[in-house]
DNA sequence: CGATGAGTTGAGAGCAATCAAGATGGGTGG
DNA sequence: CCACCCATCTTGATTGCTCTCAACTCATCG
């Protein structure tokens, strides 16, 4: 049920990356796994959460919701992100399932004292952040001056890197030609994510399968037949932007 | 010209923050102050930057641009802000000086050997960017779900309570009222952070003026009489949200 | 086989962008 | 001291993209 430190699949990308063999036989202590259905609630705004966390697999959601209802996606969990904020018990955001989830759960106070006495993995941490935070604001640029359509293509590239990344394959874009991308999200989802209705999303969708830029087989399933193509519908620089 | 570290006007709220006179005296010996005019560039994205930074005193803007020319700001950097990657040279983003600045600089690789050498520096630090990374998901909500009104009123209460902070003031809502905020932005700087267009801004800026949520005493001061009116504009919840 | 949730498509409305003039105000030079 | 200039800001008219409201399709599951 419950793989070792040593054993498991995003052993090098999460934030237990940068441990050796003595680290791990801690996180190896007081880790333990958990699972959630797609659509299941894992902490509330304003409720306590127990734990920090790696996503081993699934993905999820940080939300935002106003008082009438309007709510935004802020963050998206693929595995190997980490979940909560060590030294705030208070979850900021919504955190719910989008798909199927599984969680390497760490208790607060050993990870924390982890944290203090382990320089390899605040530094690690603090690293992750950063790139948390480059993400952040790479999605301000697509949520105030992009277009619907261009929105849906740079999702559309931000899947295709993540899932050539945690594949190990080069993420250059000439390698991405051809790739499947499994949509783990409802249009729903995209359109919190993406500052839309799920409505547009769906016109977007089927308009970037009319033009040819994508295929569909079923609904959740994407196929990129020019990489590049995409990269250019989405309004990013020609390169691939900053490393994930 | 340069002020020792005891006797900084930001010491207890920058990144130095936590530090103790020892290490003080590592910093003072590596930093040197830096002025930028209004305008002026201080690094270009894919440029290099050598030195890592703490805002003294005025505003810088961290933006992006898109080959077409569409900008959007996604940082703004107030005093005790801190500017720059550790362990990445290269500049993400374009950095401006949106009115004159001041920075307090330290060079890459003593600042970094400080970093690694020192936890309450690197912890300061990865608290500092939790801080930043929540802000920017405050500012996803903005932009993805808020009206130009809700934008503008949102941001003034960003500027206020920030202003109140550095005043050491509480910064509970209600001592807030009939504050004077300065706006060290111009209308165009302000629709590049608020993805909107300067027009845009100029007409809602003028809305709420007409509508007694605001009264101008010149083009770049906002007195606002009742803050609870402004929070109710912007949308937002009625707490104050996360710290600053 | 009806019920349900997810997704698609259409028609119309509304908000902010765009295009286009003016207004304001601080600084400079005659 | 005044006239002019330039950047900044304001205001108006129109356009266009996305939202809203609504109907319909499709697959899945009791």
């Amino acid at each position: 049920m419950q793989v070792p430190c040593a054993d498991c699949p995003i052993r090098y990308r999460a934030v237990c990356a940068t441990c050796e063999a003595g680290d791990l036989d801690r996180l190896d202590a007081s880790k333990y796994y958990r699972r959630y259905q797609a659509g299941q609630t894992v902490a509330l705004a304003g409720g306590r959460m127990e734990f920090v966390a790696s996503v081993v697999s699934g993905v999820a959601g940080l939300s935002q919701t106003m008082e009438d209802g309007r709510t935004q996606m802020v963050g998206l969990l693929l595995p190997s992100d980490f979940l909560g904020r060590p030294g705030r018990v208070v979850s900021a955001y919504d955190v719910t399932a989008l798909s199927d989830l599984l969680l390497c759960c760490f208790r607060r106070k050993p990870f924390e004292d982890l944290l203090r006495s382990n320089p390899r993995i605040s530094g690690r941490l603090l690293d992750m952040t950063l790139d948390d935070l480059d993400a952040a604001r790479e999605w301000l640029l697509l949520l105030g001056r992009k277009s619907a359509r261009e929105k849906i293509a740079s999702f559309l590239m931000i899947l295709a890197r993540r899932n050539a990344a945690l594949r190990q394959a080069d993420p250059a874009d000439t390698a991405l030609d051809g790739m499947d991308i499994e949509l783990p999200l409802t249009r729903e989802a995209m359109a919190d994510y993406l500052g839309l209705t799920l409505e547009t999303v769906s016109r977007q969708i089927s308009a970037l399968k009319r033009d040819g830029v994508i295929r569909l087989s079923g609904k959740r399933q994407v196929i990129v037949p020019d990489f590049a193509r995409l990269v250019a519908e989405s309004g990013d620089d020609s390169d691939g932007g900053l490393p994930i």
